[in-house]
DNA sequence: CGCGTTTGACCAGCGC
DNA sequence: GCGCTGGTCAAACGCG
């Protein structure tokens, strides 16, 4: 119920800083449903123009983070405690239970969507288990559907869309929180990495016409090579925006995201992201599975260091 | 062999 | 009430 709200407004309240945060009053649970690695930029109110508040360092540290292990905890009493379903039924039973799962959560479950460039989906250290991918009307690109496949149980879904106004965006869209502790190693995740390098063709159609072939589209692929993404502190930027009490949030086109504030370093970019960029246009096109490619999070602490976002997101 | 991805089908919320 | 669209499931397939 609305309680959902008390874990993450925790989480925001720790982070705020003092004056900034007033922001998002109520992006309590949103956040929770973010994983770390996004620190969602919380876009000011009149934030259009592009006043990012860099969330602190709560996410930072999920190793050694009690707070966010309590939150965690305390979050799966919440989410899990209420909501949580058994498994998943086959379609015999599917009537009954699925839907009453589904269906309301379409419209009421709280959601969390930010935009990230490429190289902020292959931070998320969750692991992600796809279960669906389908084309959405208005949209070029088809939307990914993932499941948190840490834990069968975990309620976590996120949907993966390439933004229809800058490709080179991604939309996240978290939903339902994990019941179980963030997994510290990737690797650890069950067979989590099949990085497909692609042969791409060529890497342009990566960037423009993905969409049109749900096949070989994929919307979230975006694979980074760790090594190389990491090292060059990407820049990951996430606005969040909540919109009511339901939870849910809105992000507000990419148009309102001042070019100026937000830097995505793109393939064009210098150092040593430009191979991946380049990598990563080629996945766009063809490659799912982003999940896989784990940025080291060093990055993190490097942005995270600096007070502004501009800092980081350059 | 195990796990993730792909893909088609099913189901129901939502708008008209 | 109907149709559209989105969300989820599950079988098949591929890869490591």
């Amino acid at each position: 119920m609305d309680d959902d709200n008390w874990d993450l407004s925790a989480v925001v309240r720790s982070c705020r800083p003092s004056g900034a945060a007033a922001t998002t009053t109520s992006s309590s649970d949103t956040f929770s449903l973010l994983p770390p690695h996004s620190r969602p930029l919380l876009a000011a109110e009149g934030g259009k123009g592009g006043a990012f508040v860099l969330l602190p360092d709560v996410y930072q540290r999920r190793t050694s983070a009690p707070g966010l292990e309590e939150l965690y905890n305390s979050s799966f009493l919440k989410a899990v405690g209420g909501s949580l379903q058994p498994p998943p039924c086959r379609r015999a039973d599917r009537p009954v239970s699925r839907i009453h799962r589904s269906r309301r959560r379409k419209s009421q479950q709280k959601k969390v969507v930010c935009h990230v460039p490429a190289d902020g989906l292959s931070s998320d250290t969750w692991a992600w288990r796809k279960y669906g991918q389908k084309p959405i009307k208005g949209s070029p690109y088809p939307r990914g559907y993932y499941k948190c496949s840490s834990s069968k149980a975990c309620l976590a879904r996120k949907q993966v869309e390439r933004s229809r106004t800058d490709p080179g965006i991604y939309i996240l869209t978290y939903t339902g929180e994990h019941n179980h502790p963030m997994p510290t190693h990737r690797s650890a995740l069950a067979g989590s990495t099949r990085h497909k390098f692609p042969s791409p063709p060529d890497a342009a159609a990566a960037t423009g016409d993905g969409g049109e072939h749900p096949s070989t589209a994929d919307p979230e692929a975006s694979p980074l090579s760790a090594t190389t993404a990491g090292e060059d502190g990407v820049d990951e930027e996430e606005e969040v925006e909540e919109e009511d009490d339901e939870g849910l949030l809105l992000v507000e086109d990419m148009e309102m995201m001042g070019e100026d504030d937000l830097l995505f370093v793109r393939s064009e970019e210098s150092g040593p992201a430009s191979a991946t960029a380049a990598e990563m246009g080629a996945f766009f096109d063809g490659d799912a599975g982003f999940e896989d490619h784990l940025l080291p999070l060093q990055w993190l602490s490097n942005c995270n260091s600096s007070s502004s976002s501009h800092g980081c997101y350059r």
